[in-house]
Parts: structure tokens; sequence; C-alpha cells
RNA sequence: CGGGACGUAGCGUAGCUUGGUAGCGCGCUUGCUUGGGGUGCAAGAGGUCGUGAGUUCAAAUCUCACCGUCCCGACCA
């Protein structure tokens, strides 16, 4: 390709709409631009970067034995009632209607599609296991759009689908897609980790997701140098270490005024000095119109996720005042849970066995103290809700944890029967008996995984292409154009002869100035530059530079052996 | 959905408080110049100031509504 005839439509300046570096690198190199919220058109050197990553995904899937297929986008209702999804999943529907105004849905995601497929195609043991994949546009009515490709109305997914016919073949195959997602985030280029995740709205059994640690990333990450635990904040546990100086389990409960104190902070200082690890927080939620009390410690935070879990429902939210009020008689800041009766009281495990805590008395101004678990507070359900902490002991190892933001660039469940049950697609096994499929889902953000490479590998200059999922390998950069000139006649000679290898090459052949153009091939992030021009030319050279390396001064008959090597030893 | 900020040429922005000729930089066009790190000079083109209504002799500027964009939040009493 020759930079006269593309479209690079590089910036100098970033559009004001770009917060994060990733998206800022993505308007500014030319790659893509915006149509409207959460929606963009690929340019042509970004469409090229996201074929590469589509590649490699092919490749990787194909190598685990998936079968590629292509679903519509376009989806009917129906199916989604039967899987049981059309409710909870309403909320990130585009919804559009025909001319006899019936109702189609474009797809968020293809469960119901392949499941619907298989149970028509697939019937006995012997034609298991299968798996089936499809690079896809995928369309989600986000709340909210943000940071460019990384949540986005409409994007690109390679989802895939597995289906065994027993447990130990769906474990199997959950393992090869856990490999091929460590090979594929390797290939291009992302230090990507895999954590324990929270399975949600998919059901499912566990699932783990690939995370690319950046500050930018929406998702915090819990790990454990000791040993290989990490999870997602949604999911993470720590130990279960109550505080050591939990203090006398027989003093008596007393009551004592606390005006205008109504917050743990509060009464943390003078003239109270509770420590938060000695206070119990009480939330009043309200689950499936139900009210509940929720307990934690002080010092800790609810886990909304872990919630869900320990509820078996995402129905619920927090109570208003109004409604607190009229539940324990107290306001918000002077709440707990003794002598409550009625209202189910769950509580984090931290605090079992807990005493010497102070708590709410349920009186506007009062709080009690020497309230001990299990003697005063009897809780229905006792869980883990509380959001872990940096710092707390890893439950495996005991090493304090540490967190890490990240995005979430890969997902894989194992789903189990939920899907192949509801949609019929059943098998028959070896003794005649008809199963329902255990599935696995696996899920990779190709549009994410692209921004998420730009996002980790940059420097001031620019994007800096690891070579498999570069636009182009090779920028030649003659810094003069006259089509007679030695500089132009080697430029262009050394462009065929890379080309001829098979090698992605552009030639700058604008007639600008070398600083704009070594400056555009830098912000771009061309993996590999050969500049040509007179100065060196006269040394009997050309100047190879590797986008993140020094400088190679090289005889030009070298040139393409060189580039070779380099391109090797990148790849 | 709630809160906040913003909307002026392709991009970045000034002007708005205090109403009165729409300005600058980048980019673009032309000429000269320069030619190894976003050259310099000169001359140009490019604007329904997001949309609509209102106030006013007069609105980019004040008021209201709508649309759009971006950020934060949608829990921690």
């Amino acid at each position: 390709m020759r930079w006269t005839q593309a479209l690079i439509p590089t910036l100098k300046e970033s559009p004001a709409e770009a917060e994060i570096l990733s998206h800022k690198l993505l308007l500014r190199a030319g790659l893509v631009r915006k149509l409207t919220g959460g929606l963009y058109i690929f340019l042509p050197l970004g469409l090229r970067t996201l074929r590469k990553v589509e590649q490699i995904v092919r490749e990787e899937m194909d190598r685990a034995g998936a079968l590629e297929v292509l679903m519509p986008a376009l989806q009917p209702p129906e199916i989604w009632e039967q899987s049981g999804r059309y409710e909870t999943a309403q909320a990130v529907f585009f919804k559009v209607r025909d001319r006899a105004k019936k109702e189609w849905i474009l797809g968020p995601t293809h469960e119901e599609v392949i499941t619907t497929l298989v149970a028509g195609e697939l019937s006995s043991y012997r034609q298991l296991p299968k798996n089936f994949y499809q690079i896809q546009t995928k369309f989600r009515d986000e709340i909210r759009p943000r940071f460019g490709l990384m949540r986005a109305k409409e994007f690109i997914m390679k989802d895939a689908y597995s289906f065994d016919a027993t447990e130990d073949g769906a474990q199997a195959s959950y393992k090869k897609m856990y490999d091929a997602y460590t090979r594929i985030f390797q290939r291009c280029g992302l230090k990507a980790m895999a954590v324990e995740a929270d399975t949600g709205v998919m059901g499912g059994k566990f699932s783990h997701e690939f995370m690319v640690p950046a500050e930018t990333g929406e998702n915090e990450v819990v790990y454990c140098d000791g040993c290989n635990y990490a999870a997602n904040m949604e999911k993470a546990t720590s130990r279960h270490m109550m505080h050591a100086d939990t203090g006398d389990k027989e003093l008596p409960i007393e009551k004592f005024a606390t005006p205008g104190a109504t917050t743990i902070n509060a009464l943390t200082k003078p003239p109270y000095g509770v420590p938060a690890h000695q206070q119990i927080k009480t939330l009043v939620y309200v689950a499936n119109d139900k009210p509940i009390l929720i307990l934690l410690r002080g010092d800790h935070q609810l886990n909304e996720s872990k919630l869900t879990g320990a509820l078996g429902t995402a129905t619920f939210r927090p109570s208003t005042p109004d409604e607190i009020v009229d539940l324990l008689k107290a306001k918000p800041g002077s709440l707990g849970a003794v002598g409550v009766k009625d209202i189910p009281v769950y509580a984090d495990e931290v605090l079992r066995g807990a005493s010497a805590m102070t708590t709410g008395a349920n009186e506007d101004g009062f709080h009690l103290r020497n309230v001990a678990l299990g003697r005063d507070i009897h809780p229905a359900h006792w869980a883990d809700l509380r959001t872990t902490q940096v710092g707390e002991a890893c439950a495996t190892c005991g090493k304090p944890l540490k967190i890490q933001r990240a995005i979430e660039v890969g997902h894989v469940f194992k789903l189990g029967t939920k899907y192949s049950k509801a949609l019929n697609a059943l098998f028959v096994d070896e003794s005649g008996v008809q199963n329902p499929a255990i599935m696995g889902c696996y899920g990779i953000g190709v549009t994410r995984t692209l921004q998420a490479v730009i996002e980790q590998c940059n420097d001031k200059d620019g994007i800096v292409w690891p070579v498999s999922v570069a636009p182009y390998t090779v920028c030649i950069t003659p810094l003069s154009v006259a089509k007679d000139g030695a500089v132009m006649q080697l430029a262009e000679k050394l462009y065929s002869e890379l080309t001829a290898l098979g090698i992605d090459v552009i030639m700058d052949d604008r007639d600008e100035r070398p600083g704009m153009k070594f400056k555009d091939s830098e912000l771009v992030g061309f993996p590999i530059r050969i500049g040509i021009g007179e100065k060196s030319l006269a040394k009997g050279e050309v100047e190879i530079k590797p986008r993140a390396g020094a400088l190679i001064p090289t005889k030009p008959e070298d040139a393409v052996a060189k580039v070779l090597e380099l391109i090797k030893a990148h790849s």
C-alpha cells in the first residue's frame, strides 16, 4: 500500500470526546471514526488490525477443534421466551419490527440460536462433543456506552458454544477453550490473566474471565502473589478473620447516646472512639418486595453480586429512608438488628462469633455497645457478602491480596443444561436414554481486544503495535520522493521485495517533510520502519527502526534479511 | 434512569459574565520557501455559533424546551 492512495487521517490533537488513551489513539491514528455514541466506523487501517485479531482467534479456535458457523443477527423472540430469558435480558435488547409489526431481536448473544440448531441436528452421543463458534456483530442496548470500542452498542464478538454428553467431556471442552484463550491473547501481544468470575445472568456453574490489567479497565481483579488465586471483585473472597481484640463476650448490652453521630466514621471519633471494625453496619434492602437486613463489619462494603448469590435473586434494592423509618422506627445512621424479629437477617461470615460490637439502637441518636452475635443477634443466613479489600489475607495461602483494575476481554462459562433443557437439545446416550447436552459458552470481545492492545501497547509517541496485529508490519519511509532519485528507487525495490515475501508493507510516498513522516509512522505504530534518505544512503546505509527499539543502520542489500529477522524475533 | 459538564469551520479552541462586525491555532487550497523530527512567508476557501421557540430595535451571548456528546453514579445509612 502506498500512503498517498490510502486513507490514514491522523490527528495532531485528540478529539475532546475521547477520555482514555486507547480511545484517543484509535482516533488520532486514523483507525476509527465515531458515527454516533457507541457506534464506530472502522477505517481501512483499523479494519486491517481488526481482521488480524479475528484471524488469530479463528486459527486458535480451529486448532482447538471448534467449528465455525455464522448465525443471523436478527432473532425471533420466541426462542428467548422458550429459554426463559426474554424478561431478564429485556433491558439489553434492541428490537425491530417487520412490516407485519412482528417483533424481532437484534442478537445480544446466541445461546438460544445455537441450541435450537443443535436440538434439530444432533441426536446421538456419537455426534458429541461439538463446539460451534462464530465471529459476528452483537447488539446490546448498553446503559452507558463509553471509551470508544470498549463498551459499544454494536461490537464484534467471537462466541463459541460447546455441547457434551458427559460432565468429564464438558470439563475437557472448557479446558480446551481456556487454553485456546490463553494462546489467543498471548498471540495478540496482550498480557492477560485468567480470573475466577461471577456467572451473573448467564446462569451456569463456574467461569473464568480473561483480564488485561489496565488502569482504565471497568473491572477490578483481586489477586495473590503467593499462590495463583485471582478473581473478579464481584466474586473474590478472603480469609474470614474476625479482628483479634474482639473483646469480652460476657459484658451486657449497654445503650448510649450518640447525638448527631449517624455514620461509622463519626463513631470512630471522640467522644466515642469505636474503631470501624468493632461496629456493625446494618443495611436495609428490599428483596422480592420484602425487607431484609444485611449486617457487615463497619469497615466493610456490601458486594451486590455476592448478595445476588446469597438471595438467589437479583431483584433487590436498598430501602428508601421512609421505608426504613416505617420498618425500624429509626432513621439510617441509628439502625441495628438487636431485638428485630420477623425480618430476615443476612450476616457476613466475618461477623460470626463477634462480640463487644457497637451497632445502632433503632432509636435516633442512640447506639448499643457490647453486642454479641449469636447472643443478641441471630442471623437467619450467613454468607460471604463483603467486598474484598486490598491487603486482606488470601483465602488459599494467607498472603495479603492485591487489587488491580483490568479490561475484560474474554469470558468462559460452564453452563450446564439450562439451555439444552429449555430448548430440547437432547441426545440419546449409550443405553438409549435421552439426556440434555451439557453446554459451555465462550466469548471474546474482538473489538474490545483490539482496543485493549492499544491500551497496553503505546508510548508517548503513539501506538506500539505487536507484529501480530499491526495494520502493516513495515513502513518504508523515503525522505525524498522524486521518482528518479536514488532514494525512491531503493524504496521501490525494498517495497516490491518485501511485498513479494508476503509481508504487509506500506510506503510513505507523500511529498512531506521527514519530521511529519516520522511522527505519523510512530503515531500509527508500525512495528518496523525503514528510513531511506540521502544522508544515510551516502554512507551506504538505510535506517531500520523497530518501533520500540533503537535504530539499526543497515546496508541496503541486507535490509530485507534484517527485516525478516526482526519480524521473526517479534512474532 | 439520576447528577454534572459541554455543544462556535474537518480537529482543538476564544468570545458568553456586561447582548451590537464571529476570532485564533492545526488541517485544507494556491504560490514561493524549506528539505533528517509536525519548516517559514504570503494569499485564499471553509460557519444556519446543536435545533426550535421566547425576550429585545438587536441574541453565539439572556430565558425555556428539545436533541446530541462526554464524565460520574445508579449500593455502602
